[in-house]
DNA sequence: CCCATTTGACCACG
DNA sequence: CGTGGTCAAATGGG
């Protein structure tokens, strides 16, 4: 009977003790967001009065910062509430080069990324992939493409994706994430602080801002490809948290905010493919420390224009 | 010349 | 033995 009693009070503390945390996580997002209010609010003001000696540049990426740290915060916190107990796997200690047992540990992660950019069919998610091999999968048209993170050697970092075109609808693609960033590569170094506040190998499984949905193993591997496609439920969670996340200004609420925002810095885009592209080759020629940053930029964009398809 | 991609060989696993 | 994942030599672009 005591034991009983004891039982349950260790439990209803350890409840308390996770909603305290789940709490903490919940401010830490609202202080992100706040932050990223703060910046953009001073964008606008600089674009206002162009004299102001603040970089449009830095703000911009503080703001890509705070909308990347929130969103991962946010992923994890419905990742850890989802997520199953971990299978430790002992590892096989005579694997020579192999390490296909112990990946499956790693998450495998859904990524749908609309259509296919003009001119590359190279998939940005902010990461910088290497290509290792490329395989004919049978029963699939479309041959899957095997990368690894550009840093693995320089910076040891293991991430892994896969990448096959979807056979259903050619634009788009099927991505698996295998293993997670070590090697913070695309991270501005001013994001180290905040995101450190995550393991690491969690907070890198999320390809940044692309919409992801978790297929259990062993569901994905027997589902068609139309039926890996995202369903209109998850767009729809994640638009909700973008809205979250839009200025308090009801007009910027779809992507005309950002597309005259961007306008201000790149006037010669005219077209709307050509928006993102062309930001990018300009913010490299600017400031080559901030590409990575713009590739971020790049994939908020994508978004936008994809919800804006739907 | 350096680096990334391509591609066939190789290997582990079921 | 078939299949999927990785290696590494060959290739090609900048």
């Amino acid at each position: 009977m005591t034991k009983l009693i004891s039982h349950q009070i260790h439990q209803s503390f350890s409840n308390m003790k996770m909603k305290e945390e789940t709490l903490m996580e919940e401010k830490r997002v609202i202080k992100e967001l706040e932050q990223g209010k703060e910046l953009v609010n001073r964008l606008m003001n600089n674009l206002k009065n162009p004299s102001s000696k603040e970089s449009n540049m830095r703000l911009i990426s503080g703001i890509l910062r705070s909308y990347e740290n929130s969103i991962v915060m946010m992923s994890l916190d419905q990742k850890t509430l989802k997520r199953s107990p971990e299978t430790k796997r002992m590892d096989p200690s005579n694997n020579k080069k192999r390490r296909t047992s112990d990946k499956k540990t790693s998450k495998k992660v859904k990524v749908c990324v609309g259509r296919e950019q003009e001119g590359t069919s190279q998939l940005d998610d902010g990461f910088c992939w290497r290509k290792y091999g490329q395989k004919d999968i049978h029963g699939s048209k479309n041959p899957r493409g095997y990368y690894r993170c550009t840093h693995r050697f320089t910076r040891g970092c293991l991430a892994v994706k896969q990448v096959q075109k979807s056979d259903a609808d050619p634009s788009c693609y099927e991505v698996k994430y295998l293993e997670g960033h070590t090697c913070n590569g695309n991270l501005l170094s001013t994001t180290k602080h905040s995101v450190s506040l995550f393991k690491e190998e969690e907070r890198n499984i999320v390809p940044k801002l692309h919409h992801v949905t978790e297929q259990p193993e062993d569901i994905s591997k027997h589902m068609k490809s139309e039926e890996l496609m995202l369903s209109l439920d998850d767009l729809e969670n994640k638009k909700e948290i973008f809205r979250t996340f839009s200025f308090s200004n009801p007009e910027t609420e779809n992507t005309t905010g950002w597309k005259n925002l961007m306008e201000n810095f790149s006037p010669t885009t005219t077209s709307e493919s050509g928006i993102t592209n062309e930001l990018i080759s300009a913010s490299v020629a600017n400031s080559p420390t901030d590409d990575s940053c713009f590739s971020s930029l790049k994939n908020i964009l994508d978004l936008s224009y994809d919800w804006s398809l739907m």
